[in-house]
DNA sequence: TATGCTATATGTCAGAAACATATAGAGGAG
DNA sequence: CTCCTCTATATGTTTCTGACATATAGCATA
């Protein structure tokens, strides 16, 4: 049987490690709000925090070019340290809409969870999410 | 520019209409709970409820299947009545089982969000949701 | 020199959802 | 009787996201 959620065919999908879809956007801008950054170092921070999203490297800079193509963000080439070049993102007036409009976007998506949750809990009164860690 | 949640590139989504994803399983195993009934009667309750999910008939037909498949329902034809033979859909106890297990997800998703929206909040102390209708 | 880390990027595949279409029984309008 | 609509189930096709694998390249260090 597949998993809840994504139905991935194996067991390593659903075990404590599995992340929220579909946030990484929101993320990225919301990261870079706090600071211009470069994509391997948002890689770092997301895989750092299991309560954020997916840190696929793929599409993660996938999804950079993809932000930077629609004038989300801006980036700059930094040759400055050692190691490899690296592209230095920051958020731009566009940007920071966009992110307003998914936190709306997230607070609806929210709503809708909790009315399952509620639909879910009237059906079983006695079933308790909390106590089946 | 494309929308936050599901990137369409046209403009017929994210419009009032546009539904949560990924919740449909567990919505027509609760609803199944409720009582057994046919496909088409499920297309019509989930349709009438904006606050639900997607009412696609292929994707709900198709997810039919698959839940008998994998033993969370079970399917009679019901010859009487006009019109049509229709499939009587019945949740099984593997189906309820599976139908908390996505209470859990759900309830872990939910938790993302809020961490998400959390955070949003934090950086952005002005910003209200309610407001932006 | 070889391996490991930093850093960015591309290729491929599976699965969900959107959308269109096919099939068919039954009832009513004209 | 024929056409249309509603009920009911099913399939075909396309697009997008995310998962996973791989490619490239600079630099450090053993």
């Amino acid at each position: 049987m597949s998993c809840p959620e994504h139905h991935h065919a194996d067991e390593h999908c659903c075990t404590p490690g599995c992340r929220v879809h579909g946030l990484l956007q929101p993320w990225l801008l919301l990261l870079l709000y706090r600071g211009p950054t470069h994509g391997y170092h948002l890689l770092e921070k997301l895989g750092a925090d299991e309560r954020t999203t997916s840190a696929d490297p793929g599409l993660l800079y996938r999804t950079l070019r993809q932000l930077e193509q629609d004038g989300m963000v801006v980036s700059t080439w930094d040759t400055e340290g050692s190691g490899p070049a690296r592209r230095r993102y920051a958020i731009t007036p566009e940007g920071v809409d966009f992110l307003h409009a998914w936190a709306d976007e997230v607070h609806r998506v929210r709503g809708r969870l909790d009315y399952f949750l509620d639909a879910h809990a009237a059906a079983f009164p006695l079933f308790d999410p909390e106590e089946r860690r």
